[in-house]
Parts: C-alpha cells; structure tokens; sequence
DNA sequence: CGTTTTTATGCGTGTTTGTGCGATAAAGTT
DNA sequence: AACTTTATCGCACAAACACGCATAAAAACG
C-alpha cells in the first residue's frame, strides 16, 4: 500500500468517526507504529487534522466541542445585536437555542409587538420578560445535550408553523457544503425549522466558519442571512460575500 | 477513550449543566475516580472550570433561577424531599411548575430512571440534568405569569398521556372545596393533568391550606396524596386527614 | 547500466504520558 | 464524635512516543 493510500485512508477515518487511534491503524494498514504516527504528524503539518496521545482528533470535532465555552460571550452579544436589526413589529419568528440565539432575545427592544416560536425552554423563559411578544414554546422529547425539544413531535408541529423569519444557531458552515452537522436528530429538526420559514438567518460566530461536519442540512443558497461578529469586509467571509446570501 | 476526548465530554457536562459530580463521570466514562480528578485538575489549569468538593462547576455560573430569593424556600425543600419518596424507577411522571416542584426536581436521586412530562421549562431543564430521566416537554402558548404552557395544544397533549402519577402544585386546597384556582386556563390545565394520571400528589406550604378560590380543579378525593412542610399529626392537617386521602 | 541519492519503513532503546492502586488526610454528614 | 465520602500523594506499570540507526526499495543521474 502507498502512503498517499494510507493518508487517504485515514483521513476518511477521520471524517468518518471524527477520531483514530494509533493501534487501530497499525492493524488496519498493517503496518508498524512508526510508520502510522510518521503519517499521522505529517497529517498535522499539513493541517488536516489534531493529534493526541493514543491517535488523532478531526479538526472540526475539536473545534465544534469547546464552542460552548461561554467565554466567546462577547462575540455572541455583538451578533444578538446585529440579529435585532431583522425584527420588525408583527413577525411570527420561529428560533432555535444556544446561547447566541439567548444573547439575541435578551436584547430586542422592550415594546416589541410579535410572536415567537421556539423550540428552547430557555428562549421561552427568556422571551416571556416581554409583555407585547407570544411565545409558544415547540414540545416534544427535550435533549439533554443542546437544551432543546426534538422529536418526530417537534417536526409535526413545525410542519404546521408558517414563519416570516427563522433564526438558528449554528455547528458548522462552510461556503461550499453549506450548514452542516454532526446529530441526525438535530439535522431533522435544522430542516424542519427551514421548511417552515420564509427567510432564515444563521448566526455564527467566526471560529464555525468555514467547517463541514458530517451531516448535510442544507445549501448555503437556503440562507437568507448570515450573521457574524465580524465586520461585514472581513476577508474570512469573502467566499460567503461570493454567494447570494445576506451578511451582517 | 482519549484524554482529550474525555476533557471534551467534561466541558460539554459543564457548559450543559453548570456542574458535573466526579462519582458521574467515574460511571459515564467508566474510568476511576483519580483519572477524573486528574482531568479536571487539567481542566482548571486550563482555567476552564472551577473544581469543589464533590465535582466541578461551570466558571459562568449562574442558575436560571436565583434560588435565594424563592419564598419560604425551607418549607418547599422540605415537601420536595417528601415527593421524592413517591417516585420509583420506572415510573411515568406528569408534573406541573413552580418553585416547589423545582426544589422536588432537584432532590431526586441521581441514579433515577423514569420517564418525566412537564408544562414547566424550568422543570424540564432541571431534569435534564439526570442521565437517565426522559423528559418530555409539553408545548404550546407560554405563560409569562406562571411560566408553564397552557392552552387547547397543551391539553390535547396530555390527553394522550398515561401516567402513573401527576406532581402539581396549589393556589389553594380547601377539606370540603377540593382544590381551586383562580384562572380559567390554568383551571382547565390542571383538570387535563388529573385526567391523564392514575394518581396526582398535590405539593402544598402549609399557608395555602384551607383556601378556596374561585374556580373549582377537583373535589379533594381526586387527590392521592398531599405533602406539605407539616408534621403528620399537625393540627391544621387535622381536617384532612379525615378524608380519603394519604398525607406526607 | 551502475552508482549515488532520496524516500519509506522497521527495529531497538530510552523517555514520557496515562492510568490505577493503596495508604493517608481532609471534608462533609448524621 | 463516629462515620462516610472525597481528595491527595507516591508508586508501579503499561502503553504510547521520540530518536537514531539500519535496510531496502524507488528515483535520479551520468
């Protein structure tokens, strides 16, 4: 077997599990160690990947983990900000969790007259400090991991929902692949939220771009507006800028 | 599993839930206890978390809820810990919100398995954090009084709910009224929660004792169970006992 | 074609890292 | 005060690793 073999091999390993390990590749290829964490550091010079002790992480993996750090709470206040912007007066908006989209709601104008659907118990809680919005909070079986209903009952639901705006967090985007993601019941719910809205704006915070994770949610023609912390001439989003899509 | 791996299912705990108890993650990970301390040791030198006694907590920690402030808070840690020992594994559970069932929620035992509906978001995200409780959110309009769903959705939910037993709280229980209610919505809610459950154990501080309201929820037959902060023989429970009815 | 150079691989050896165990100490609980 | 749970420390051991060296196949060159 030819190393430009093994590379590729492992790579689709990698994008396949969004982990190797050392010992499994040595059986698998057949080969010694050495050689395997040569091809793994070589890998790593060429940045396709994230070595540890024991074997290797995706790069995308790595990076969709420690987004919930809360720290990057700065960067998520200035996209809330700029998501008000879309909020007019009488919309039905249907949104999703995470704390950007809580950043977002903990900052819309207090008179602000419209109706909310959402499928996050605590964007409901949030949302219900304002005395002119409805919120109809989406039921269903509540994930524990992302805080928010999913469910063949949530979809039912959503299917019947027409919305004029949907807002959604964001695992991954990428100009190419699009939204993607890692959960199959989250991919679901992502295009249910979709089919039933006019528009859809994503926000993102920068350290998401330009990542494709396994599952597909949809194009990146499906966006109406992306969303970033970014100043709207930053050049990580000139291949968004390319694309028919709205960036604020 | 590799360590980074690990520190990563840590951070996404912490980031979830605001705090993680090493004895949990020794069972979820399946590694001993020092490799737990270890890791978070890691994780806190990486200035990502606080570690205490017993676990770790998220280092933005704040509850949903500021507990502190919840009215004669004693009394409804002492009825949650009561409730508690009406639940067994396996159970279905229906409950509604308010602060004493969130003290109840926060007093089940960790290694609990059940299957729990709600009304409450604070409740659902509460129960989240149990690795082995279901819960399932039942939506529709939001309250922004009483921070529960309510409406024609919610009750066409719960009728296609069994349950083994319903946990609520009260605006007032009378011996010969039953319970009461002042609104019509919430009126029509808690007759649907009844419904849909073989028992209902009401949570009820001793100040709401003898108060009738309004509207009519159910005669006090229909109760199974009433729990309240009082001693079995207190006084005031004098004329409950005398019905049909199993006092906590 | 033969010789040299480059590249790819494996082996041996010593080092580092990750993990668990046991004893002891400290922190909580009743 | 007695007891239970959680932490800490030193140690042991195995797995993973880095580095130098040897070898052989592949490529380059005259």
């Amino acid at each position: 077997m030819l190393k430009k073999e093994r590379h590729d091999f492992i790579m689709r390993q990698i994008n396949l599990h969004n982990r190797v390990l050392t010992s499994d590749l040595v059986q698998l290829l057949n080969v010694s160690e050495d050689t395997i964490r040569r091809d793994l550091q070589e890998l790593v010079d060429e940045n396709l990947l994230y070595k540890v002790h024991g074997g290797a992480l995706s790069k995308s993996y790595h990076s969709s983990f420690d987004d919930s750090t809360v720290y990057a709470r700065d960067s998520k206040i200035a996209i809330g900000k700029k998501a008000v912007q879309l909020i007019k007066d009488g919309m039905v908006v249907l949104t999703g969790g995470g704390t950007t989209i809580l950043e977002f709601v903990k900052r819309l104008p207090q008179g602000l007259s419209a109706t909310f659907f959402t499928i996050s118990p605590l964007v409901a809680v949030e949302l219900a400090k304002y005395n002119n919005i409805e919120v109809i909070l989406i039921g269903g079986l509540f994930s524990k991991n992302s805080q928010v209903t999913y469910g063949g009952q949530v979809i039912t639901q959503l299917s019947e929902i027409k919305a004029d705006l949907c807002l959604m967090g964001t695992s991954a985007i990428h100009p190419d692949e699009g939204l993607t993601d890692t959960y199959w019941e989250i991919n679901q719910l992502k295009k249910a939220m979709l089919a039933c809205a006019k528009k859809t704006a994503v926000l993102c915070i920068s350290e998401k771009l330009d990542i494709a994770l396994r599952l597909r949610v949809c194009p990146i023609e499906s966006i109406s507006y992306l969303i970033t912390e970014l100043d709207l001439d930053h050049e990580s989003l000139s291949r968004y800028r390319e694309k028919e899509l709205n960036i604020l």
